[in-house]
DNA sequence: CCGCCGCCCTGCTTGC
DNA sequence: TGCAAGCAGGGCGGCG
């Protein structure tokens, strides 16, 4: 499932590919993950549309378009993006497919159809709701103590909520807290400013090696090119229950919080 | 404002 | 071996 780092990978694979083409046509699947405001064609309003450049926000993929509209899209757990330079068969599962002029295309693909795909006016605030870049200069250690001051939820929880810190999801809440030695289920306001002060670093250091070594792929996730990511490799403890914790040698647990797997050390996070 | 729940989907895993 | 049931999960809307 793409996380900051498999979208910052994205972002990164699909400006090298795509800015200065322009859209020549559109084919929409599925209409419901092509949203537009009211009253704008999503087809009509692409063609012609030159990519000026793309960006992330998030887990949100932000491709900008020469009329100072965007595309922002979200993949959800199996949208992909994919470019391809010829016109063959398109990716298995595009439900959204931009043509461009020289015959290249970018496809828009997702087997569970949750992504979506929203075209934004210019100046439209669509972030509102969005929290801080945790790789941002604002995201402070201060910053994140304040945060997560008075706030009952199990920290964990808290990482997951995309309006406190944005682009983190269950991979990198899981591998951070592993990393900074904290139970998933610990009350934020019961962290201690240590504590605090060990997960900013950790979720920085985490969510960097995994841009470096370009996303995680245990599933879906492939780049722009199709290729997957190496940091699955690099993994401390998601997905690995019953192997033995590389820092301490007991069997990792799999317990569930907020409907969600959460993968964790018994001894190492407390 | 906050927290919680159910829904959307379908490929894959599990269990009989 | 084959089949059906259940699970997974990010974002969002609804509810209390």
């Amino acid at each position: 499932m793409p996380e900051l780092p498999e979208v910052e990978t994205i972002a990164r694979g699909l400006r090298g590919l795509i800015v200065g083409r322009r859209v020549a046509n559109v084919h929409i699947g599925l209409r419901k993950m092509a949203i537009a405001p009211p009253g704008v064609n999503f087809r009509r309003a692409l063609r012609g549309e030159e990519i000026c450049d793309v960006g992330r926000r998030g887990k949100y993929a932000i491709i900008e378009l020469g009329s100072g509209r965007a595309l922002v899209t979200s993949l959800r757990m199996t949208g992909r993006l994919i470019f391809q330079r010829t016109q063959r068969r398109p990716h298995p599962y595009t439900h959204i497919r931009l043509d461009f002029e020289d015959g290249s295309r970018l496809c828009f693909a997702d087997s569970r159809q949750f992504g979506r795909m929203r075209l934004i006016e210019r100046g439209e605030p669509w972030a509102a709701d969005l929290g801080i870049e945790p790789l941002s200069l604002a995201f402070t250690p201060q910053r994140f103590i304040g945060m997560l001051s008075g706030r009952r939820v199990p920290v964990k929880v808290f990482l997951l909520d995309q309006r406190r810190i944005a682009g983190i999801g269950n991979i990198y809440a899981c591998e951070a807290l592993w990393e900074a030695r904290i139970r998933p289920t610990t009350q934020a306001k019961a962290l201690t400013k240590p504590a605090v002060r060990r997960l900013h670093t950790a979720l920085i250091d985490v969510l960097n090696r995994a841009i470096e070594m370009r996303g995680t792929s245990v599933d879906d996730y492939v780049d722009a090119d199709g290729l997957r990511g190496g940091f699955q490799n690099e993994l401390s403890v998601y997905g690995r229950h019953g192997e033995g914790c590389v820092r301490c040698g007991r069997p990792l647990v799999r317990t569930v919080l907020a409907q969600r797997g959460t993968w964790w050390c018994k001894r190492c996070q407390r």
